[in-house]
DNA sequence: CTAAATAGGACCAAATGGGTACGATATGCT
DNA sequence: AGCATATCGTACCCATTTGGTCCTATTTAG
């Protein structure tokens, strides 16, 4: 349906949440509260930005965690990338390769139309999710 | 994985080579052959973009599928549409809902995303995928 | 009448996504 | 030392979606 998952939907959620105060040490249960976000889903998204190195975390009693780069420097895209992996929107702009390759044309187009959808991503970042929506000239 | 599905991929590869020859009525295993597309996946296809209206169906012996109108007006964001129903980045850009909605800051900005990327993929048409690969100054 | 073609499903297997649970490990505090 | 509080890793389950096949109508040319 050319959605992206509700973990990435929940993932920025809660970096956005986190963004509004960089620097602090948030635990899940902090964030599960603020966010509306369901502990146990918290937790294993932010497990999964922590590997992927978005966040950082602390962890034994009164750990967390907390944003690795500031909030400008972490865009939509990186965010999609970490819980949803390579960008792709065919297989054949990935580097599986497509069952059509070898007789198909349009594979070039493919990968343009591919930058340009990463590229709006790239565009938006936590910083500018804190304002008002005015992007990209819309 | 934010992929599209690989039906989508089928219909645009199948609709790209209609288009080298509009007006011609092709039937299946003409355009599965010519696409390598498997005959089964290719009926299925046609089928529902025929339903959707981006191709009109002659029924019959000497059948088969015609263009509905010019390439240039039957763009990518067509083709997605027909196949996997209207494009909603997240839950919260369509008008389901989302779980976090009521207390959700960001939803703006996933419409302001969503729009872009409807928008980039309404640029292309399939009178463009003819050529070589070079739009929106990329 | 018959062959060729689409229409519209049912149907199945595999993959994906959403969500839960649990044991292991690390840290601060008393 | 020992305990409470956290994260980490992963395994697991269930519902949904996808990819693909197949079969039976219905329509039309010759
Ligand atoms: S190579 Fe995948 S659609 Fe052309
Ligand atoms: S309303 Fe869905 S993420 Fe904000």
């Amino acid at each position: 349906m050319l959605r992206l998952s509700k973990q990435t939907d929940y993932a920025t959620v809660l970096l956005s949440h986190m963004a509004s105060a960089p620097q602090r040490v948030c635990n899940v249960s902090e964030l599960a509260q603020a966010t509306h976000v369901s502990a146990p889903m918290a937790s294993k998204t932010l497990k999964v930005l922590a590997r992927e190195g978005l966040i950082e975390s602390e962890r034994g009693a009164s750990g967390g965690y907390r944003l690795s780069r500031d909030p400008s420097q972490i865009s939509i895209a990186d965010i999609v990338r970490a819980i949803e992996g390579p960008i792709a929107l065919t297989q054949c702009s990935s580097h599986e390769g497509c069952s059509l390759q070898s007789h198909c044309q349009i594979r070039p187009h493919w990968q343009v139309i591919n930058s340009t959808i990463i590229n709006s991503l790239k565009q938006l970042s936590l910083a500018e999710l804190q304002g008002p929506a005015s992007h990209l000239g819309l």
